[in-house]
RNA sequence: UGACCCAUGGUGUAAAGGUAGCACAAGAGAUUUUGGUUCUCUCGGUCCAGGUUCGAAUCCUGGUGGGUCAACCA
């Protein structure tokens, strides 16, 4: 009532996601007390992904933005598929991305026994049983979404009977797969996850925390409720498709008698041009399609890291694209964007060509050197300054120049003046062809030396401005250029008879021998470097080559792309 | 032919029954020592049909469309 009264900006200032609503409403109701918990419950069965990191952004800042507090918590409970190479790449991920669990780290194995004693609780009050079927008689006697399913013969085993077997089942005196322990809900349930759920199996197998310890294993839907409740979460905050589940959280949590957390589903991120399963990405990796999962190609946060990502830029990101209930798809153009943004501010710039043709400077004194100043980042005056060697020869671009060029083609042609970037406007006076091929192998050009960056004269306007390296001091360079992994917007979606491989993108990776300026080899890993108008470049921090390896991070608007759009 | 969830520009996301806004993308212009950056502008949307109401993107009913669920995965 007294909400209608507020004024208007403050009613517009709200705008908060539909999770946000569902907690203020639950403050207001003192439904938690004034507490907030949340949690991140990764599986330590793959590295994280751009889709973990809006949930972890998500997680974790619902937690600061209500003065509370977020676990990490590993869903360990299959060790089949899980290991510690996975838990300390996530820990490791978690960190980057810039968040901080403190003293918080928890894993579901941690709970094992007292996961088995709530299993105890539903044997003695007849919700739980002890079946023999099969993996398959029971998957057969569950029915369809659509029709009910069947009783098991097990069901109406006496609890003292159920309560025995579940003893001698976590003693290793089964085989796998020979029993498990099952919920008595309903079988008849139009919700498939309520038809007498799996809680516990028989697995044989080494846990990467418990070793041998156990041979029985809950299944998700009998830890990760409790785990939250253990924990005393507030509000669990999943994706989508365990929707469905919330009805068994829900019901194992109120029959066992513990603390009540809120599960909350959210719509996961679909990215363009990417697949995010971590199935398939497992896939890329295991049929070496990617040299890891750390290639910078991968969506995952370790390949997003070394293709040059900032964290500010993911979590700017993972902001951007709000939460809600409807399935979406992210255009990748919108991460791409959050990276350029977030170096344009912060790279240093260096010059290199990719792809050289010589320039000769007619004019210039043979075995005359000069050091350039260039600025480090136009956008940003305090980077200050380098020295650039200039020389005689130098390279450009191959691009830069036409021997015929089209109407709004601003850089060098014959006749034609352009500025090399912090140095000198040149002249283009002739230039040579390979008679054999018809190609352009050297520009001769003049100089004017009262043009020079800085110089009273330097304000003389020409159409373009080129980035250019001294032919005698430039660092020639390994340079890989990464662009999209795959060629269409939904690789998940192939046509009949295909699969998302076939949507590979052969091109992905390119390595060339680029020319940097002398500078480029001084850099230190990690940092970050744009080159001008070719793309944003980034140290590959792993690199063991002697010479420096640059990824390519985000193309800025290709030149080549607007030379066929002058035409 | 079940249950549950969802539906706002090309893509996302806001608007608590009261002016449909923002970002990305796209297009145009200005600035520019790179055609980048920056700035300005433009384009373009409430799935459909009824109902309630002075007033509906919002509430109700019914359609339509999409998603999820039939692992001893999570």
């Amino acid at each position: 009532m007294e909400d209608k009264n507020l004024p208007k900006p403050e009613k517009a200032a709200r705008s908060l996601n539909f999770i946000e609503e569902i907690i203020e409403e639950d403050l207001r109701n003192n439904v938690y007390g004034q507490r907030i918990h949340t949690r991140f419950p990764p599986e330590p069965n793959g590295y994280l992904h751009i889709g973990h990191a809006k949930s972890i952004c998500l997680n974790f800042g619902l937690g600061k933005k209500y003065n509370g507090k977020t676990n990490l918590r590993f869903d360990d409970t299959n060790p089949a598929k899980e290991d510690v190479e996975y838990v300390d790449s996530i820990m490791e991920d978690v960190k980057w991305l810039g968040f901080d669990w403190e003293d918080r780290l928890f894993y579901a194995s941690d709970y094992f026994e007292q996961l088995f004693d709530y299993a105890l609780v539903l044997i003695r009050k007849e919700k739980a049983y002890v079946c023999d079927m099969s993996a398959e008689e029971i998957s057969e006697t569950r029915g369809t979404p659509t029709r009910p399913g069947k009783e098991s013969p097990y069901r109406n085993r006496s609890m003292e009977e159920n309560l025995d077997l579940f003893h001698r089942m976590r003693a290793g005196e089964f085989a796998d797969g020979s029993k498990v322990l099952r919920a008595k809900i309903e079988m008849g349930s139009p919700n498939m996850h309520m038809r007498d759920p799996v809680l516990y199996r028989i697995i044989h197998t080494a846990h990467h925390r418990t070793g041998e310890k156990w041979c029985i294993y809950p299944m998700y839907d009998f830890a990760h409720g409790q785990s939250d409740s253990i924990e005393r979460i507030t509000h669990s905050i999943c994706t989508l498709e365990f929707e469905v589940h919330r009805p068994l959280y829900d019901w194992l949590i109120r029959e066992i008698g513990i603390y009540v957390p809120r599960q909350i589903e959210f719509a996961r991120l679909n990215l363009s041009y990417t697949i995010m399963s971590k199935r398939k990405l497992l896939e890329l990796v295991q049929e070496k399609m990617v040299k890891g999962w750390d290639d910078p190609r991968m969506p995952t946060i370790c390949g997003l890291r070394r293709r040059g990502y900032t964290p500010e830029s993911i979590r700017n990101f993972a902001d951007l694209i709000g939460v809600a209930k409807r399935d979406n798809v992210i255009d990748v153009s919108l991460l791409e964007f959050c990276i350029r943004e977030d170096l344009n501010k912060r790279a240093n710039r260096l010059m290199a060509v990719l792809n050289p043709v010589k320039i000769i400077l007619d004019n210039y004194p043979e075995n005359q050197c000069e050091e350039i100043d260039a600025l480090n980042n136009p956008e940003n005056p305090e980077s200050g300054t380098r020295k650039v060697p200039f020389s005689k020869e130098l390279y450009i671009e191959k691009e830069d120049f036409m021997e015929d060029p089209p109407g709004k083609f601003f850089r060098l042609a014959p006749g034609r003046e352009v500025r090399l970037r912090s140095a000198y406007i040149i002249k283009c006076e002739n230039f040579v062809k390979d008679p054999v091929t018809g190609e352009v192998t050297e520009i001769h050009c003049t100089y004017d030396p009262m043009t020079r960056s800085g110089m009273p004269e330097s304000g003389r306007k020409v159409k373009g401005t080129l980035h250019w390296v001294s032919g005698k001091h430039a660092v020639e360079a390994e340079v890989r250029l990464y662009d999209r992994l795959f060629t269409v917007e939904n690789p998940d979606n192939a046509e009949e008879g295909k699969t998302y491989k076939d949507y590979l993108n052969p091109d992905s990776l390119k390595t060339i021998t680029a020319y940097l300026e002398p500078s480029g080899i001084q850099v230190r890993p990690l940092e970050k470097f744009q080159f001008e108008r070719i793309g944003y470049f980034s140290v590959d921090p792993d690199s063991s080559i002697e010479k420096p390896v640059f990824n390519r991070v985000v193309a800025l608007k290709d030149s080549w792309a607007k030379s066929e759009k002058m035409k």
